[in-house]
DNA sequence: GCCTAACCGAGACGGTACGTCACGTCTTTTA
DNA sequence: TAAAAGACGTGACGTACCGTCTCGGTTAGGC
C-alpha cells in the first residue's frame, strides 16, 4: 500500500542513491502534463511521448528513465487521478454497497477524473501486462473491499447463503459498469445505485408469480 | 441499414459502375489479412496499414479507397467476425434471457472470434465516432432483442412492473460483462448464465429477512 | 564515367522502374541545400541530416533512400561542386602542367567551391571507404591526366628519364597541396604555379655548385 | 611555449591552489583512454566524451574541468603522441633536409603514433581555432626548423638565391605530404626522402634539353 | 585537528540528432 | 480507371551524446 501511495516511476534501480537523485518535480510535471493534455481533449492516440515531454517542459530521456513506455506511464497517471476510497457508513450491508456503487458512479461524472480514466482505461486493455498491473493496483483493492462488505452481510444474515460471493459482487457492480462502459453517452442518474441494490436484493419476480420457470435441462 | 447488412467498405462512390470495377477478391483479402494477423497474436497496436497491405498482397491505396482509416476498417472486420444471433426458444422470458447470456458468454471463449473481438473492441472505444458506428451496427440490435424479450415477459406477468426495462436489462447483462471485460483471465463456467438469471430474478435477500435496510436519507 | 556524369544517389535498387520513380527535383534540392548551408558558413559539424532535410524542404527518409549516411551524401555534393577539368594547351609539357596546377590553385579561391571542398575534404578522410570512393571519383582521374602529360613529356625529351613518373607528379602537386591544406590562411599568389614548375624543372642547386653533397651511405 | 611544454589542460583557473588540487592521475587516465580507443581502431567519429569518460573510469565533469571540448582535448592527445624532433647531422643542407623528411615519413608508419595522428589531424582541420592551436604547437616549430636549415644552406652557397625560402621548403615537404595524406594506402619506401631531395635539388630537365619551354604570356 | 573549498565518480537534467517506421497522399506502369 | 508499387512530407519512435547541474564523498591546504 505504501508503495502505491508513493506511486512514481517503476524503473527505479535497486542500488541506493548514486549520482544526482531524480527530481520529484520532474516526476510531477510529467504526470501533470499528461493530465493537462487529456483534460484539454487531446485524443489518447495523439498523446506521443514527444508531445508529453514538450508540454511538461522535460526531456524525452527523463520520461524513459522512469517508465519503459507510454502504457507504463499511463498506469501511474491513472493511479494519481483515482479518487480516494469513500468511507463506509457500516450501518448495513445494503448501505455500504450503495456507497461503493455511488463512488463508482461518480467516476463517470467528475470532469477531470472522467476524461482521464475513460480513455486510459480502454488503452490499457490492449496490453495484457499493463492491464495486470492496473488490475492489481486499482481494481483488485476495490474488489476486496466489496467482498469484505458482502462477507459481513452474510454473517449478519443479510444475504442468501447459497451463492458464490464473487458472483454476488458482480451482480451489483455489473449494471453500473454496463452503463459506464458500454453506454457512455447516457448519464448516470442520481438514484441509480439504490435502484440497482434494491432490485438485486429483492429480485425481479412479481410477488405472486405464476412461476413459469422451466427446469434446467 | 442495408449498407451495413451488406457489410464491405463504407466509401463506395455514389456514381454507378465506371471504369474497372473494384475487385471483391481484394476486399476479402484485406479483411482476411487483418483477421489472420489478429489470430496470429499480433498486438492490435502493431497492426499498421502498411503491414496489412503487405500481408494481404495489396497496395495501400486499395485500402484507403475503401476505408478512410484503420478504425473504419476494423468495424467491418468485427462485423464479419461477429457470430450470428442465436434462435430464441420462446418457452419463457427466463429461457430466452439464458440463451442471450449464453451467446454473450460464448464470445469470450471461441478462439478466433475472441481474439479478434477482444482487441478490436478496446481499440474502438478510443474513437467516439467509431464506437458510435460499432454501437449502432452490433450492440444496439442485440440490446433491442433483449428489451423485446423483457417486454414480452412483462406482458406475461413474469416480471415486476415497477422497474425501468433498461435497468432490468443491465441487471442481467452487467454481471456477464464485468467478468468478460474486467476479469479476462477467469474462465466463464458453463452454468454461469443460469446462475445469474435465477439470482437476479429471485433476489438475494434471505427468505425471512430481518429487514435491516435503513431508509434513504 | 557516364555513371559519374549522371551522379545522383548511390542506393538506387537494381530492379527497374516499379512504383513511383524517385524525383530528380528532390535529388537536386538536397544537394543544393547542403551547398547553401556550407556557403552560409555553417560549420560542417553542425550539418545534421535533419537540418539538411529542413533546409531542402524534404523528408529525412528521402535522403536516407538515396544515401546511406552523411558521408556518402557529401561525396555527391563534392562531385557536383567540382570544377570541370581545364582544357590543356598541348604546346609543351611545362605549359600543360602549369595549367593543371592553376586549376588546383583556383579551387582554393573561388568562394562557393572552396567553402564546400575545404570542409568536406577533411570530413571524408575520417571514413576510409568514403575516402576510397572520393579518391576514385575525383582524385584518381585528375592524377591520371597528370601522369599522361608527364608520359608525353618523357617521349618528347622534356624530362629526365631516370625517375619514377609517380614521384615526378608528386613533386609538382605536393608544393601546391602543402599550401592549400596545411596553410589555408595564406593566399595562393597568381604566379605560384609557374614558380613551382620552373623551380622543379630547373633544380635548386646553384649553377656552379661547390657540390657539398655527401654520398649516400 | 612553457605552457605548451607543460602540456595538460588549458582551463586551469587563475587563482592559485585552493581546495583539493586536480589529480594528475585523472589527467593521464583521460589522455591514455583516448589513445587506447584510437589504437583499438575506434573511428574518431565514435569517440564521444561519454565513452572516453567511461573508458578512463572518470566522470564527465573531470574532462570538462580541463578541456572545453572534444577538439581541445585532442590537441593535447596529439601533443603527447608526437615523436620528438630528430637531431640534425649538420654535415650539409642536403643531409639535414633528408633527416627532416625521414622523420616526416616515419610518422606515417609507426603503429601507435600513426593511428592517432592520422585521424586526429583530419578531425582538427574542421575547427579553425583548433587547427590554429595545433598549427602553432606542432606544425610551425617544425617548419621553423626547416627554414633555418635552408637559411644556413643559402649562406653556404648550397641553394639558388633567386627563390623564396618558403616556397623552397614546400618543394621538399610537399611530395612527402601528398603521399602521406592523399594516398594513405601506398607505403612510403625507405629511400623516398633522398629521392625527393636529390630530384628537387638537381631539377627534372634532361642534361642537354632542347628547351621547348614557351615563354610566359 | 578542524574548516572549507575544490576535487572526485555518478548520474539526472533539457536538448538535439540519430536512423527507422508508419502515416495518408501522390505519381508512376501495367492490365 | 483500378490495380500494385513505391516515393513523397510529416512526425513519433527509442537511443546516444551533448554540456550543465546536483548528489554524497574525498582530499588537500590554511587556520
Amino acid at each position: 500500500m505504501t508503495s502505491l501511495a508513493k506511486a512514481g516511476g517503476t524503473l527505479r534501480p535497486a542500488t541506493p542513491a548514486r549520482g544526482r537523485p531524480r527530481s520529484e518535480a520532474v516526476e510531477r510535471a510529467i504526470v501533470e502534463g499528461v493530465m493537462k493534455l487529456l483534460e484539454d481533449g487531446v485524443p489518447l492516440a495523439e498523446l506521443s511521448i514527444e508531445r508529453i515531454a514538450r508540454t511538461a517542459g522535460v526531456g524525452k530521456a527523463a520520461i524513459y528513465r522512469r517508465w519503459s513506455g507510454k502504457e507504463e506511464l499511463f498506469v501511474d497517471v491513472v493511479r494519481t487521478a483515482e479518487p480516494p476510497d469513500p468511507p463506509l457508513p457500516g450501518t448495513s450491508m445494503r448501505d455500504d454497497i450503495v456507497v461503493l456503487l455511488e463512488s463508482l458512479r461518480q467516476r463517470g461524472l467528475v470532469t477531470r477524473t472522467s476524461a482521464i480514466l475513460h480513455n486510459v482505461h480502454a488503452q490499457m486493455k490492449q496490453s495484457p501486462k499493463l492491464w495486470a498491473s492496473y488490475h492489481e493496483a486499482v481494481i483488485a483493492p476495490r474488489r476486496r473491499v466489496g467482498l469484505e462488505v458482502l462477507r459481513r452481510g452474510l454473517e449478519n444474515g443479510e444475504l442468501r447463503t447459497d451463492l458464490d460471493l464473487e458472483l454476488v459482487n458482480d451482480l451489483f457492480v455489473g449494471p453500473m459498469l454496463v452503463r459506464a462502459i458500454m453506454r457512455p453517452d447516457d448519464d448516470l442518474p442520481e438514484g441509480l445505485s439504490e435502484q440497482i441494490v434494491d432490485a438485486v436484493l429483492e429480485g425481479l419476480r412479481p410477488v405472486s408469480s405464476p412461476s413459469v420457470s422451466s427446469p434446467t435441462p
